[in-house]
RNA sequence: GCGCCCUUAGCUCAGUUGGAUAGAGCGUCGGACUACGAAUCCGAAGGCCAGAGGUUCAAAUCCUCUAGGGCGCACCA
């Protein structure tokens, strides 16, 4: 916010000289920003060093005719200091009042600041975790969920008009295979011998829903020909699948907008129609998919991996005729095809006309992905771009792996081995909020390492539990000061202007920030920015209150003005790192459960 | 072989979309509590931003190449 008056200040100084040729007007436009070394002032603004060049004339000769043109502009003296610094910078002193300001409009918007009008209500759909119903969630499916999470929740809180939506593949291979795992695991319950072949589902699950199944349709499709059974099996079994992820999330705290469903894609005929308009806009053919990529005739690495959902992958015949999707025309390595051999669409196919339908209902998409989809996204940017939109209409977040560990060892898991670590079993064991947290404490397309006794730890090394002591240590403060006969604390200007302390005008700086914070996150699809935000700031904090122990300049001192002005700098402060922390899907405790309280009560 | 992502302090990672002297935490060493939560804080040491070129007033950030690591390269979803 204060930021935006400098900008707003700067952008009309140099529109006026521009109109009167006293340099060129500015195009490319102009960065504001709080420098690293607070000695540079509160903002450092590049304008003249931008302008430099078009006008023809020295950085810094040109700042100086910028700082004329700026003071005249600043009529009610909202600065109060302008430096031509280094290169050209013209470093910017906010006069303190104005600061100030920000601090009382922090408390007044409560529970609401932080939330800005960048969005201008634009129609976003942020698509995440649609992981395949054949199980429940795992660690990874986390990671996506929480990064998904927190980027809607950044969009909505930048003015975006955001539906959260989950993908549903209830159509295809990988339930048909689950399906049959459910059967044969139904079979084992009527006490048949069966083998279970590595290709089917492992997973216990498997055998509590043939066991429903069992429950609900007795021996009916015990030796039944499986075209009489699959598709009940399948849609059962899809539904219990559903079921535990439905769970999963709510363990999670996550709620979706919208499920959408792959068959019903099929069954509405969106997915025909949507081949029609292909056909219509002749963006298919029918021809030979070319052989893959490969040098010196060496064969491509063959498609090795034991996936469950790698049910019928018998070779590929080269040489077939096929409906080719022309991607390659718009980006993409080679044309995909969108109907296989037997002439049924692929999944491509199906998936583009699901993006298709959402690029209706929304300006703006967002996938968020593994990371193993990686090389997908160019044919969904194609296809976006081929159907007469932009490939920026689809903004894709990739999420990494998560290796999970435990004191600093590496737990093994991987599909293939069948010891895979569902979600809900590091849920009940560290807790939503730093399971959550953790998953933002690294950048989403860099692999993070999850540690699981850190996690749980109540040390500030665990910075859910750093995080959420600072809020806490908070709540204290206005607790004692209740008890010492303190009122809530009211802005009131002459008593802020004594936080006068380097402290707390860092403080103060910080919280002003957060606005600006929240819209450059969410911009850039970048949720973990939050979580830094939070530690760095609270951090802050801490030290200005150990500081204040030391030197006696406590927060509740002797002097009541300045013990309203630090309680109120509390109450902003509370409120950005409640606000900061809701953003996450994190609880803001008021109090935290001690070691000692936890020792003593045991012992009682 | 090709494409995408990654490489920053001993370890784990940030780096405000190209800004000034590259920052945190952990670990190491040394310090700070008679009062609001020491569950905290302060200080020190620690760097050729993987390497080499280029773009410009300015590069950890953008471009090219090289080296290492991850992921992908299906008529599967």
């Amino acid at each position: 916010m204060v930021r935006d008056r400098v900008v707003e200040i700067f952008r009309q100084a140099l529109a006026e000289g521009a109109a009167q040729g006293r340099w060129p007007s500015i195009e490319a436009g102009f960065s504001v920003e709080a420098p690293r070394d607070p000695k540079y002032g509160d903002f450092a603004v590049n304008a003249a060093m931008v302008l430099a060049k078009p006008a023809g004339k020295p950085p810094r000769v040109l700042a100086q005719a910028i700082v004329e043109a700026v003071r005249a502009a600043d009529a009610r003296h909202e600065l109060a200091g302008l430096e031509i610094a280094g290169p050209g910078f013209i470093n910017v002193r906010v006069a303190p009042d104005v600061w100030l300001g920000a601090l009382e409009r922090a408390v007044a918007a409560g529970a609401d600041y932080g939330r800005t009008a960048v969005g201008q209500g634009r129609k976003v759909i942020v698509e995440y975790v649609s992981a395949n119903p054949t199980g429940p969630m795992h660690v990874g499916h986390g990671r996506n969920a929480v990064t998904g999470d927190g980027v809607q929740s950044l969009l909505r809180w930048a003015g975006f008009d955001v539906t959260r939506e989950y993908y549903v593949n209830d159509y295809g291979a990988q339930v048909q295979t689950l399906a049959r795992s459910v059967h044969l695991r139904y079979q084992e319950l009527h006490g048949r011998a069966i083998t279970f072949p590595p290709k089917a589902y492992p997973g216990e699950y498997v055998k509590d829903i043939a066991a429903a199944l069992k429950a609900e349709l007795g021996d009916r499709y015990l030796d039944a020909p499986e075209r009489e059974w699959l598709a009940i099996f399948r849609d059962r079994a899809v539904q219990h699948v559903l079921g535990m992820i439905r769970g999963d999330l709510a363990a999670i705290n996550i709620e979706f907008d919208r499920w959408s469903s792959e068959k019903a894609l099929y069954e509405s005929g969106t997915v025909q129609r949507f081949l029609k308009v292909l056909e219509e806009k002749d963006l298919v053919y029918v021809g030979k998919l070319p052989p893959p990529k490969s040098k010196k005739g060496q064969p491509p690495p063959p498609p090795q991996d034991g996936d469950a959902h790698d049910a019928n992958d018998e070779g590929v015949a080269a040489s077939e005729d096929l409906t080719l999707f022309r991607s390659s025309s718009y980006g993409d390595e080679v044309d995909r095809p969108v109907k296989k051999a037997d002439g049924t669409p692929t999944y491509f196919c199906a998936d583009i006309a699901y993006h298709w339908e959402k690029r209706q209902r929304a300006e703006l998409l967002v996938d968020v992905l593994g990371a193993d989809h990686g090389g997908y996204v160019p044919r969904l940017e194609a296809a976006m771009e081929a159907l007469g939109g932009s490939r920026k209409d689809l903004h894709v977040v990739l999420i990494q792996m998560v290796n999970l560990t435990r004191g600093g060892a590496a737990v093994k898991m991987g599909k293939r081995a069948g010891n895979v670590v569902w979600l809900r079993e590091v849920l009940d064991e560290v807790g939503r909020d730093a399971a959550r947290f953790i998953f933002l404490t690294r950048r989403s397309d860099a692999p993070l390492d999850f540690d699981v006794e850190l996690a749980k730890k109540q040390t500030l090394d665990n910075p859910v539990f750093y995080v959420q002591y600072g809020h806490a240590r908070l709540a204290a403060i206005f607790a004692k000061a209740r008890e010492a006969g303190h009122a809530v604390p009211e802005f009131e200007l002459e008593a802020a202007r004594t936080l006068t302390a380097p402290e707390e005008q860092d403080l103060i700086r910080r919280i002003a920030a957060f606005p600006d914070l929240l819209s450059g996150a969410a911009l850039a699809f970048e949720p973990h920015r939050v979580a830094f935000y939070l530690q760095e700031t609270i951090a802050a904090f801490h030290s200005w209150y150990t500081q204040g122990k030391r030197t006696g300049e406590r927060v509740i001192g002797p002097d009541p003005r300045k013990t309203a002005a630090r309680l109120f700098l509390c109450r902003a402060l509370k409120q950005v790192l409640a606000n900061g922390l809701a953003v996450l899907g994190v609880s803001a405790p008021e109090r935290m459960e001690s070691p000692e309280t936890r020792d003593i009560d045991a012992e009682v």
